[in-house]
DNA sequence: CTGGTTGCAAAATTTTTGCACTGGT
DNA sequence: ACCAGTGCAAAAATTTTGCAACCAG
């Protein structure tokens, strides 16, 4: 579990400032996971009322942008947000919606894609569909 | 190739009219491979200059719930659509954006994928990138 | 101090909606 | 002739931006 010493460093790492907004922000998104804009915003605010959307949004880019945050973008829905831990796909119900982490070796699966297409390779997203354990009965 | 036929009979299955716009809109998918909204737009309008934004809307949502195009939902873009012809996954070239389709099996990878993580899958979205030709080099 | 960051409000962009009219069947 | 589909304009929703005040380093 990332603390958030990890995220100090990780911010400073890249010549950001270390604010409570920031610091909030990635909190948020570790504990919940995978969030849209919307819900972590509402979140964020039940902490820090005072914090601004514009905020949200000026650090998500922002924090997507230097490789701290990742978009994970699924068919039908908007976009949600992770913190990149590499090396994982993704689960998501077709009911509800909920997003699962699955690990991966990204460079065997890169191999694999290479090898199997006969193009280089380098990246991937994947996300896997089916229902959670809530939604399957 | 899908031919005009095929969309008139697509939409006739789903009780859905033949229009000249949604005709016009299903040819440009098709003939583009893969389109963006604004890009479809322009394309459309070339055609014919009368056809509303709000008809692009429209219909994309419409043949999209009817099962008839496909989003293909992109990191770091916007959607783009296509006809949805099954079995096959996308590669983006990280500089120019270019979507290629690449043929695969469907029941393969679920079972895959379904065997691997010890988890029902049904349905998948894979998105490789790379460089495509032009912007190899 | 000082430049990056924030909050607010306004602006820009994107998408949806209401409604009268049109046109496919 | 009926009603889905269209175009237009307005509205709603989403995202970005400008700027003065603020605060982390």
């Amino acid at each position: 579990m990332k603390t958030t010493i990890g995220f100090e460093e990780a911010l400073r790492a890249r010549n950001l400032k270390v604010t409570p907004q920031r610091m909030l922000l990635l909190g948020e998104v570790s504990r919940l996971g995978h969030v849209g804009i919307d819900e972590l915003y509402e979140k964020v605010k039940t902490v820090s009322p005072s914090v601004s959307l514009a905020t949200i949004y000026k650090n998500v880019n922002l924090l997507v942008e230097e490789g701290v945050m990742k978009e994970v973008p699924i068919e039908g829905r908007k976009s949600v947000y992770e913190i990149d831990r590499g090396d994982h796909i993704h689960f998501v119900c077709r009911t509800c919606g909920f997003v699962e982490d699955f690990n991966t070796d990204s460079d065997e699966l890169c191999a694999m894609f290479t090898e199997r297409y006969g193009r280089q390779i380098d990246g991937f997203g994947i996300t896997l569909s089916g229902h959670c354990s809530k939604c399957r009965q």
